[in-house]
DNA sequence: CCAGAGTTGGAATGACAATTCCAACTCTTG
DNA sequence: CAAGAGTTGGAATTGTCATTCCAACTCTGG
């Protein structure tokens, strides 16, 4: 019936070199402000600044604030996965699990636990405020549990997890662990409460290795 | 050497009767607006039309902005606290814990998942923009997590929690699920994962519980 | 009751934000 | 190398916001 959106084909071809390299600079400075001010705190001409483009530029790549938003939490997804890359492709043994969390805290103490998560802050603030950015933001979240789930079924089906744990349940609940934790060390300013929360869950995805 | 500052004391005083009144009156309406748009969603003349004053009003009572916003900070802490007692003051016990989060999962469900946890979304959208609202914001963490820890204390000193319990770890573990847990429920519009992340935890309390 | 402190209304101010517009420019493609 | 599509600069527009100001009003303590 419908001819095929693609909202993505067709517009990238409409993309000149220097133009997606425009895009591109606009995103990551309007990643980088937003996550230090929030999206609320972030302003075009701020944006402008930043990136050394013209409002008209914005405008031209984005249509509007909201879809520079989108853009931009798209992009911390799939930079926040990047980086977390390899080790979270492998997270099927409990060490995997708590080296992979250790290098977030210190990732945490680095920068002082100043800023929170990326894509928890952007979830926190635009959860009511902007639906499209909900449900991109419900897939980011998607996007990073699948993998602890997928190394935990792995364990599971080597049979170095009990049949009795609920695999994709706990897999959730590190991940909230860790957004819970965040927060926590973020108003804190000290990583001891991601530490603390982090490890609590571990220690019980632990208790039902078999042995 | 300093004369008492009693930023509350005197200054209590200097209010008269219908003064308290709007006064609170303009932070409830402040508190409702923010849980539901966010600070940076929320105007001055949004809470002069909820609340029913004029800007001088607002103005008189609470300096500024900011100012008022750190009246909604303590305001939401004393009611969320008061709201969740008498359980929050006995959770010395699993059966307790467990308890006291259900309610909250249902009155989430009851609110179709909209809006997440009022201290929770205040904290990541003000940590990084303003300093003595962040101090409150942890000071509001840590009045909630030390029920949580004196139920778990209560537990150990009476030989039902074993030796090895870190109970103060462990309360900041399940203030970080309920944090996460909601956050995450709050994004995806569906209780779940607040019940997984907070049930694993108490699990976990749980395996330090002596027979 | 009556002074003075506390309270209120509402307009005015100044700043700044989001967005639009269009002319001028530059890259790609045939 | 020439369209024509894509890109850019910068000013103009329109709206809204935080905040101020002050005159008029009302409450409370003595």
């Amino acid at each position: 019936m419908n001819p095929p959106v693609d909202v993505e084909g067709p517009e990238r071809r409409r993309l000149t070199k220097p133009g997606r390299k425009t895009r591109d600079r606009i995103i990551e400075a309007a990643a980088e402000l937003m996550f230090h001010h929030g999206v609320g705190g972030t302003s075009i001409p701020d944006i402008q600044a930043a990136a050394g483009v013209s409002a008209s530029q914005i405008y031209h790549y984005f249509g509007d604030k909201r879809g520079l938003v989108l853009a931009v939490v798209n992009f911390q997804t799939d930079t926040k996965l990047d980086q977390q890359r390899p080790l979270l492709d492998h997270l099927d043994s409990i060490d995997a699990l708590r080296a992979w969390c250790d290098t977030a805290a210190d990732r945490q103490d680095a920068m002082g636990c100043v800023g929170g998560c990326e894509i928890g802050s952007l979830a926190s603030e635009l959860a009511e405020s902007d639906p499209s950015a909900r449900t991109d933001l419900s897939a980011s979240f998607d996007r990073w549990e699948l993998p602890i789930r997928s190394g935990l079924v792995r364990m599971q089906t080597r049979g170095e997890l009990s049949e009795r744990a609920d695999v994709a349940a706990l897999a959730t609940a590190l991940l909230a662990a860790i957004q819970g934790g965040m927060l926590l060390s973020q108003v804190r300013r000290s990583s001891t409460a991601y530490r603390q929360a982090v490890s609590a869950v571990i220690d019980h995805i632990e208790s039902y290795v078999v042995p």
